[in-house]
Order: C-alpha cells, then structure tokens, then sequence
DNA sequence: AAGTGGTCTAGACCACTGA
DNA sequence: CAGTGGTCTAGACCACTTG
C-alpha cells in the first residue's frame, strides 16, 4: 500500500514549499519533530535530517527547547569554492601559465603582521607573481609567508611551481580569513594586468593559519572583468 | 574504562588532523568506514556523519564503492551570508536609513531579460534606492522586478519600506544567483554614494526565483572601502 | 558482481534553554 | 524543570560505481 519509503529529501522539499508557500511566515514556529514524523509517517531521525539540511541553508533556526522557526530575518547564503589558481584557469580550457617576478625576504609591515594577529613584526618570505591564462595576465598576487611556520619554503624553488601550490600540497591549514574589495590599479599592477592604471580591479585577500600559527597572507589582484560566481 | 562516548566531532577532528599532519596525502584514501568505526569503537554512522561534514567542507571526497580519498584539489570553501541590507547595518550599530530614487515601469533591457533567462522583452517594475547607515550613503541599488511573478508589488508604498524588505516578507525564493566584481564609479553613483567618479567600488548582483519564474534581479553599488567578508 | 557509501528505523539518552 | 532538538547505537537495506 506505502508507495516509497519517505526520504529526508521528500521531507526537506515539503516543509520548504510550505515555507515558501507562505503556510509558515518568517519568524514562525513549525511543528516538533516528533509530530512531524508522525503526520509524514517516518522516523525523527529523518526529520532531524531533513531540518538540519534546512537549518543549513538558513532557512530556519532550530533551538532545543524552542524549537523550529522559520528564520525572521533571510539571508542569502551561498557557499564559495576558491580554486586553486591553476585549476581556476584549465577549468576554463584555458591554458595555465605562471611567472614569479620577486621574491624576497623583507619585514612584514604592519598590515600583514596585524592580518596574522602577531604581535611584533617578523621577519617573511615575501612573492610576488603573475598567473596567466593564455598567455595573458590573470591575477597578480602579492604573498607572505611565515618563515616560522613553513622554512622548507625557503628550499622551494618558486621559479617553476607557486607558493600556492606547493603550499596547498604541503601545508594545509586548518582556518582562513577571506575577503573582497574593490581597488583601484595602481601603477605597477596596472602594467602587470596590461589595464590602465586607476582601473577597479577585485581583489581577494586570504590568510590561512595552522592552529594558531600563520601560515601565509595572500593579496590577489583579478584582472579587469573577473567575476566571483555563486548560487543555487 | 571507556571515557565518555565518542561522538562525530571527535571522529571528524581526529581524522582532519591526521589529513593535516599529512597521514593522508591529498588524492590518498582512507579506511573504509566500517574499519574506522571499529577501530574507534562506535558506530558507522557516527563515522558516517563526521565524513559527511569533512565532505562538506570540501576536505574529502567520497563515492561508493570509490572509497573516501583526501581532495586531491584542495579547495578554499566559505559560506557567504548575505543578509538584508538593513540587518547589516544595523549589526554595525549604526542607523539605517532608506531612500526611494525613483520607481517606474519600464522595458527591462536585454542584460536584465538575460539574466533571468527570458526569451523576450518584458515590461518590468524598476526601482532605484538608496541605503544608508548613520546618514551616510552605504549602497546604491538597481533593481528590476518581474510584475508577472509579483503583480503586488505595484501596490506597495516603496518610499516607506524598501522593495527587498517587502520581498523578503511576502515572497521568498527558491533560487538565486549571485556574482561579485568591481566597477567604477560613473557620475550618478559617484555622486549618490558621495565619492569621486572612477572609483573602484564592489558590486554585488543578485537575481532571483521562484521555481523558474523570475522575481527580481538587483545591482548592489557599494559605498568605498565596502569589503565581504568569510572565513572558518 | 561485489564493495562502499547513503539512508531508514526504533529506541535511548544527552544537552541546552525557555517558561 | 520540563520540552525540544542533538546524537549514538545496531541493524537492515538500497544505490551507485568501479574492478
């Protein structure tokens, strides 16, 4: 008699519609689990699944004690995926090139050192490089490295592979801070993009720590056009 | 003499750190988890739902009868929220304030058409806005609102309340689309978010819908120095 | 065809937190 | 302190996919 079994995707699909149908407002309270089980016929377990997805996605908050609301105020949520740079350009069919233009060790200003959270300045491994989509300029990055954190760095030969690369491969991390902004190029960046200088230009900052140990800050200037893309 | 129970946090943190210590290299593959589940002493579905999690973080990938392996592309995921222009300003303590520019019906142009993945032309509700914060510009929108998914919209008072708190209220959505780049400044914005023409600004698109049809579709001008913001 | 992850169930207990 | 969500278990079966 029982078609199929009930799926927490059949359940997360119904209560969405009902949301979205407006039977619950922003800011009101669905029924208990428990009950909701019992109308669709399935385990708590599955509702639970079906919820937590919802919860997820922002759709609702759920409280122990206070049960589940519709979310009072939506967000638009979307999850971000920052490729590798490479990855980032063959996915596109587009051949990946590369070109390390300084590296040096300097004294990190007092912007990167604060990015970190140090307290005093320290001594990093600063890169400077150029990726490039068919042979024409992607993004110029502006790196620091945490000579404390990663020396092998300092062996690595950074003419032939990027700092990403090989970081990615070698040393993971385990948190990151992102950021967007718009800049306007500057004299340099504007020639390395091939653009005019004063041009907007995105640019993507990411710093990655180990712990609580610094890994690398990343600058990464786009080239003019670059888009961030998310959704559902 | 056992501790307390082992629950899927732990699973979850011991087997990202061993990926992190590089036990598992990325492209390696882990133990079934069946074999992790005992070797831990707890259940599959425990291991089952901290792998589901370091796959959802983008840390592993997993396939049946594949096997779980480490992304041998490593990934940087973030979650995004975008929240209602007036939430945000308002966790910044400071006064929100909303302007209505103008509000016409007009024939939406062909990007606009495009964007919501229409075949053709549509006359379409437009609204030009301004947000504030402390009195001061904070973000120029643009947006267009497709009169046949949201006929009400038309009755609406947009000088009191700003269509996308209306929106957000009466008619949530079941899709979006999201994009972020920098654009520079032209006159009107310039003077509307008080800043010089040319500047680098960050632009946030977003275009919605319900099932297919399409509800609106919005450029976001912010003011200088706008940044977003993600990170774990 | 067989191996591995994905999901469902039923029941129990835990942990928050609102009344 | 009592109600609700969060998690764990043990076992079963399903669904994909790869060897």
């Amino acid at each position: 008699m029982a078609g199929r079994q009930v799926t927490w995707k059949n359940v997360r699909e119904r209560i969405h519609v009902a949301i979205l149908d407006g039977v619950y407002a922003p800011g009101d309270k669905l029924p208990r689990d428990l009950d909701i089980a019992e109308d669709l016929n399935c385990a708590r377990t599955t509702v639970q699944r079906a919820m937590r997805d919802l919860a997820d996605s922002g759709i609702v908050e759920r409280r122990r004690k206070g049960g589940t609301r519709v979310r009072p105020d939506p967000v638009t949520r979307a999850t971000l995926d920052i490729p590798d740079t490479r990855k980032e350009v063959e996915a596109k069919c587009a051949t990946y090139g590369y070109q390390l233009i300084r590296r040096s060790t300097e004294l990190a200003p007092r912007g990167v050192v604060a990015r970190f959270g140090l307290a005093g300045p320290k001594q990093m491994l600063r890169i400077k490089a150029l990726h490039m989509a068919d042979n024409r300029p992607y993004t110029f990055e502006d790196r620091w490295v945490s000579t404390d954190t990663v020396p092998e760095i300092l062996e690595v030969d950074l003419a032939t592979q990027s700092a990403n690369e090989w970081l990615i491969h070698n040393r993971p991390y385990s948190r990151f801070d992102l950021r967007f902004y718009a800049d306007a190029a500057d004299t340099d960046t504007a020639e390395l993009l091939d653009t005019r200088v004063g041009n907007a230009l995105l640019v993507i900052e990411r710093t990655t720590w180990i712990g609580n140990s610094p890994i690398t800050t990343l600058k990464a200037t786009t080239c003019p056009g670059y888009q961030l893309r998310a959704g559902v």
